[in-house]
DNA sequence: TCTGGGGTCCTAGGACCC
DNA sequence: TCTGGGGTCCTAGGACCC
């Protein structure tokens, strides 16, 4: 018997539960994101449903664009209590088979389980939350959680695949380094411009000559990652919040300095809000401001006591606020309560 | 592609102290 | 006195992920 990190995901999460919600929308294309409302500017779309994909439609992608390439769609507002709902529903099916489970988010964990016949368990895992909760999963089974984790981009949609380190490098090998978790855009390109462009280049790369690139943990770490190298404990229990944000975008963009500051407050007082909702003290105050033209920077306080006081924090978040210039017209704010 | 919202971790550099 | 080295705290910013 050996022990095996699988990591489930759910397909199309969020459009799936808004299928699963309304059987009339199965075999239609599905966009989830914002207010649901294509013609609305600067709203994303959150989920698309695999048909809508089909028509080169996005996560991350403005829901205008979206509604250019399937017109057909079906946009939906991202309705958060739900997927939460349904999110625990599933994390609660694979605990009651009696695995532990690692929750990554909404849709996603990885569960440790003994077992001869990874591929049948997972198969197995599969159908149990197809049976409980109509939603569809793939699972990547790994000998460690980086391995599990890639090896469920292959497994989709609605399948499994097993990445060890018996077929890692004939698999992973030839790939961009962008192809590992952990690796985006910007490092693939710093890695490239060191002339490490696959994954079996970075694996034979000089940690020492890494370290000096990119930092003495993230260099050796990135190396272990061409390597597919990872941790393999089931972490149950999760680690309590560092920090609560809210931010928004506003339709239009705010001019007036008193409309910034109000905006500002408010959110100030949310983000507090949700640090004490957990009975937490909030010991800094940051604030993000990003202009029409989408510069965005951040200011940040510690403050001179750990408070639970929403106008002591109100009161910081307008006081880092006057750090900034204020000087464009204001796209988005945000205001980030960092706990003890 | 006119570009959401909520998070985490790492690095670099300055201040300050011994 | 033209200048060392290490440790710690703080802030800004980058990058990544879901």
């Amino acid at each position: 018997m050996n022990y095996w990190i699988m990591h489930v995901d759910l397909d199309q999460f969020l459009a799936a539960v808004e299928k699963r919600r309304d059987p009339l929308l199965r075999d239609v294309p599905v966009i989830v994101g914002g207010e649901g409302d294509p013609e609305r500017p600067r709203q994303v779309v959150a989920c698309a449903s695999y048909e809508a994909r089909g028509y080169g439609v996005r996560a991350g992608m403005p829901l205008r664009t979206a509604a250019k390439k399937c017109p057909d769609a079906v946009f939906l507002p991202s309705d958060t209590g739900t997927y939460e709902d349904a999110s625990v529903e599933v994390m609660g099916t694979m605990r009651d088979m009696g695995l532990p489970v690692e929750v990554l988010g909404w849709d996603e964990a990885f569960v440790g389980a003994e077992s001869d016949d990874p591929l049948a368990l997972a198969q197995q895992i599969r159908q149990t939350i197809a049976e409980r909760t109509q939603l569809s999963s793939s699972i990547g089974v790994g000998d460690n959680k980086l391995r599990a984790k890639v090896a469920t981009g292959f497994a989709k949609p609605a399948g499994v695949y097993q990445l060890t380190v018996d077929n890692w490098m004939a698999v992973m090998g030839n790939r961009s380094t962008e192809s590992l978790w952990g690796i985006g855009r910007k490092t693939s390109q710093k890695l490239a411009e060191a002339g490490l462009v696959t994954v079996a280049e970075l694996a034979a790369a000089d940690r020492f000559e890494l370290a000096s690139r990119f930092g003495p943990t993230t260099g050796p770490w990135l190396v272990a990652l061409g390597r597919g190298l990872g941790g393999r404990e089931i972490v149950t229990q999760p680690a309590p919040a560092r920090s609560h944000s809210h931010s928004r975008t506003f339709p239009q963009d705010l001019t007036d300095r008193a409309d910034i500051a109000v905006r500002t407050a408010e959110l100030a007082r949310s983000a507090g809000e949700a640090a004490l909702a957990e009975d937490r003290r909030i010991i800094r105050v940051g604030v993000t401001v990003r202009t029409s033209t989408f510069y965005t920077r951040t200011h940040a306080r510690k403050l001179p006591q750990p408070t639970r006081d929403l106008g002591e924090v109100e009161k910081a978040a307008l006081a880092v606020l006057d750090l900034f210039p204020l000087d464009r017209p204001v796209r988005l704010l945000g205001v980030r309560a960092e706990m003890e």
